[in-house]
DNA sequence: CTACATGCAAATGCTTTGCAACCTA
DNA sequence: TAGGTTGCAAAGCATTTGCATGTAG
């Protein structure tokens, strides 16, 4: 929790934050192994699971726990709020200024002591949406 | 995905829906399992499982996906909001009104079609606050 | 009667961890 | 050379699933 280790550069620490920040599509840490064994063949998915989670505590990267199951990664540090496509999962930026009164607003309602929010949309990207029209129903 | 089988009324069935609907907590599955238990002691935890699942179809109850591991659900059918607890995980209600309006802002600046939206809110719950205060720095 | 539902146990999928060997500073 | 880091394998944890049996309608 409140380690602030001597961090070391390793090559696998490197290329993986490399390979990241090519990526727009806010890979999870399986696509990122996969990925990244391409310059490193012989790393481990658990080197991978440890590095992200080191460089988020960094503040390299950002950890981001969507409502899909599994946990995604992404370069971009800023505040910015997401959308995801309810069938396949994939995962976008969304053009929407982050809302820093909604904490304010609710700064009085609630008993808890306020530390961020998550807004995450959901829906059916490109793809999905015409597969849904042809398909279904 | 598209089913709607003839749904039958089972003693499980049933009293995981009352249990359910006497606790503002936002159980997780394994927390009913607990609950469920004191009356109908040989339900197994996969039954509490496909029944939270069915009654949630159903529009009986809500499953709600918020960025912690696991999965929790709700009695309260209507569009809310939660705040959660970063220490201990706990979930309270909170007295925000739906945004109804950031769907319609999104829809001309995303490919997606857009289907709905989580807002949740991280915090310290006033016990975690405590001794946060106390043990920390 | 006949689907749907249950209990049980095994399987799944993502993520974490223990440990000996290995490297970086 | 000390302590963080790695690869590997095993463990962990929430959730799902296969199957024979049970039961609601």
């Amino acid at each position: 929790m409140l380690q602030e280790k001597n961090r070391r550069i390793t090559k696998q620490r490197q290329v993986i934050l490399e390979e990241l920040r090519k990526l727009n599509t806010h890979p999870s840490a399986d696509e990122i192994y996969k990925v990244v064994r391409r310059r490193l063949p012989r790393i481990s998915l658990g080197t991978v699971y440890r590095n992200l989670e080191v460089l988020a505590q960094m503040g390299e990267i950002q950890k981001l726990e969507l409502s899909g199951s599994l946990k995604r990664y992404d370069w971009n540090t800023n505040k910015h709020y997401h959308i995801r496509c309810a069938r396949c999962n994939r995962v976008d930026d969304v053009p929407i200024a982050p809302l820093n009164q909604l904490e304010d607003e609710l700064y009085e309602a609630t008993v808890y002591e306020i530390i961020g929010h998550n807004l995450e949309f959901i829906g059916l990207c490109p793809e999905c949406s015409k597969k849904s029209r042809t398909i279904d129903h």
